[in-house]
DNA sequence: CCCTGATTCGC
DNA sequence: GCGAATCAGG
């Protein structure tokens, strides 16, 4: 199988929607787990910011080599050694209830003023400021139903999708965006 | 062991 | 671009 428009769709729906790679390829059939994966990564929407819990910590754990299998000439190149920047990748940890007696709001009506803990499952999770800083919050507003963002920001998140597909001269956009909204 | 996503790299 | 192999974890 290949990666037609279609089951690029599917794979971006299911994937937003916050199905795991093997749930995703069963359900696309004639993929592996790892294609998907693979192809999630092509298509730079890594990382959801909706479910499960983070699996990686935000730093980098550096990579280890990996032996080649069967070539021979393989002079490996020494990579620059960049050091880990913070990720906004790790998904956000999402308070089932308050810990303390912090009263989680539906939504906060003025943007950046939701901090991790404050953070509630309906509320929009686009990052604001620098993670590494104090200031770091959250957009926090009101998020449009099933999605991470308020429709503002869902807006810019799931932008460069459409190459128009049939024959819409761009005056659908905006319906064609609200599939994903 | 089951699962998860992340990464590398030969193809 | 694709995805198997392999990794680090839950």
């Amino acid at each position: 199988m290949s990666w037609t428009d279609e089951r690029v769709e599917t794979l971006k729906k299911l994937w937003q929607e916050g199905h795991s790679a093997s749930q995703i390829a069963k359900q696309l059939g004639g993929v592996t787990r790892n294609a998907v994966i693979g192809k999630v990564h092509r298509l730079g929407l890594s990382g959801r910011a909706a479910p499960s819990q983070p699996t990686r910590p935000l730093y980098k754990p550096a990579r280890p080599p990996r032996p080649a299998a069967s070539t021979a000439s393989h002079a490996a190149p020494e990579r620059t050694v960049q050091h880990a920047q913070p990720s906004l990748r790790s998904s956000v940890p999402v308070l089932s209830r308050p810990v303390i007696s912090q009263p989680i709001v539906p939504y906060i009506e003025e943007p950046g003023t939701a901090t991790v803990l404050t953070l509630g499952a309906k509320m929009c999770k686009w990052p604001i400021g620098d993670p590494s800083s104090d200031s770091f919050s959250f957009c926090g507003r009101r998020s449009d139903d099933g999605t991470p963002y308020c429709v503002e920001h869902g807006r810019v998140a799931y932008q460069p999708s459409q190459k128009a597909k049939k024959r819409d001269g761009g005056a659908d956009l905006s319906r064609n965006l609200r599939r994903y909204l």
